[in-house]
DNA sequence: TTGACAGGCTAATCCAGTTTAGCTTAGACT
DNA sequence: AGTCTAAGCTAAACTGGATTAGCCTGTCAA
């Protein structure tokens, strides 16, 4: 690797020189013009490459951000992490996406590394995190973000979608199309998330005045879970004429228990999903879905980071 | 952050003692084994976290590796990314993992930032990049490894499934299902995964000694680029009964464009589709597909780029 | 009583940039 | 003649580890 130094040399100058041209340095320092153009011209003809690990040492500040995810494999988290990676890049950053699996173990394993390869700023889903490591990170003084979800009592700053408001369009629709006996499928209430979705569909049931929903939470989101959660649910007499479903997974196990009883959708049974099924319209599946601008959730939580960094 | 020259300090000792006892140096080293508890018991008190940053700049070597693709949209890329990066993490090394949209200049920029970032080797699935960049990042003397396609004419390793013989599956499988009028919906010949995957499908063809076939080469592999395809195939008499699709959305958008005709699938014809689409059992698609398994090119490609760094 | 060796440690150097605090020379001005 | 200033550059320090070379003391054998 050429070095600042190999420039310096080759031109009779000092590294010092170098770098103020390079850096943009020179209208301080006065350089003469033609010494700039012969530094410039140096660096590209040995195609000079400044290194970011040593100016990130130099500085303390690596000029990397982190962002941890619990599943790379659902479009919401892709979305993130494009839409975090581009402004990112945007502001000279480099972005490090890891996909933890929802697994304390590797959870931990992530953000020690990451701690130790010193990224400036970290943003995590908190799925199985405790407060203890949140506030150690904390305590390091190393800006840190939660995204999607949050640690109780931990006042750490978090990224997220309204998840109530969400919940609450869902009943309105519902509604507004004359189909007041709703079934909720929601995900594990350990999980921030589905707890506030929970909340969100309760608050709408009420303010409407429903009597006639039903609610089912599941131990995990999966669609299996959902597709024999739904089966019972369509069991019941009378049926419910809408299913509102927590996430992407569920809503596809609930299609398919729906399609396996031989119902129609949405005449017999209108149906509205958390999370945008890309190829919902690709596929021409009957159902509404609830969209969250996932890219921008990236950028903000990009931005917010990159507030509390400086 | 706690530094080595703190618990030195601290304790009254050099830095290369600290350094020879957190480094597990101290088998060489002789020190009594007083002092290595002391130094431990100290480097937990103050929560101490080794600098890889400082490792990494005096070492020239950054224990991080990159690997960029073309769409983290695209379920084959984040299960690419989900393999490469456990094993990464399993050998101590951090896995950045950029986006570059299959955009020239996005995907120029990214390798210079990594460049300058000075990770240790680089996986590329080169769409755009030239075999000018290519080649000078080897005379850089930086491993690199190409992933899905390679730039012709670069003798730079790659790691990919092999599509010739994934298309002659395809085309086996539907001749064994007595559907010898095959429909091939491919993908753009400029990109390498299209070209062998056609590759495949004429020697297939030939080796069969197919007579009623048929060939459509798309500019972009769009659902609605093959969608439109598609339809024109379905007005074609007498209709082949049987179509393969060259990538996901291709298929997806194949699979409307049948629907829209209001034929049968698999009755009327039958689709057999490049890549696997996650949801087909969940949609009760009825398509066979392809099947990569991305995560082993993921981790086959980690482990690849790590013998060339080597 | 010397010298060989082991035990237990340390000083100094290197990595590639950025930054601070100058240093030298020429010409202008007092 | 002295001194002030601007122009154009440079030496040295700093970042946090790893490493190389070696120092000092005590014990034991010849």
């Amino acid at each position: 690797m050429v070095r600042m130094k190999d420039i310096a040399r080759k031109l009779n100058l000092s590294q010092t020189t170098v770098s103020h041209v390079l850096t943009g340095k020179h209208e301080h320092y006065r350089i003469s013009p033609a010494t700039v153009e012969r530094v410039r011209k140096a660096a590209e003809e040995l195609g000079y490459r400044s290194s970011a690990l040593a100016r990130a040492f130099r500085d303390r500040r690596s000029y990397s951000v982190a962002l941890a995810v619990e599943d790379l494999t659902n479009p919401f988290w892709t979305g993130v992490a494009i839409g975090a990676e581009r402004e990112a890049e945007a502001e000279g950053y480099v972005l490090i996406v890891s996909n933890t699996g929802g697994n304390a173990e590797r959870e931990r394993r992530v953000i020690r590394m990451l701690q130790e390869h010193r990224v400036d700023g970290l943003i995590v889903s908190p799925v199985t995190v405790t407060d203890r490591l949140l506030t150690e990170l904390r305590a390091e003084g190393r800006p840190f973000l939660q995204i999607d979800r949050s640690v109780k009592g931990v006042d750490i700053p978090c990224v997220r979608t309204d998840h109530v408001a969400g919940s609450a369009m869902a009943v309105d629709h519902l509604v507004r199309r004359g189909r007041p006996d709703i079934a909720f499928v929601c995900g594990p209430q350990n999980v921030q998330t589905y707890q506030l979705r929970l909340e969100g569909f309760r608050k709408a049931v009420e303010r409407h005045g429903l009597k006639r929903t039903t609610t089912a939470v599941l131990d995990a989101a999966t669609a299996e879970q959902a597709q024999a959660a739904v089966r019972k649910i369509l069991d019941a007499r009378p049926r419910p004429t809408a299913l509102y479903v927590g996430n992407i997974w569920m809503t596809l196990g609930a299609l398919r228990a729906v399609r396996a009883a031989g119902l129609s959708v949405p005449g017999d049974l209108e149906i509205v999903g958390f999370d945008d099924i890309a190829e919902a319209d690709l596929l021409s599946l009957p159902v509404s879905t609830i969209v969250q601008d996932v890219e921008a959730i990236g950028r903000e939580s990009f931005r917010t980071l990159l507030k509390l960094m400086s």
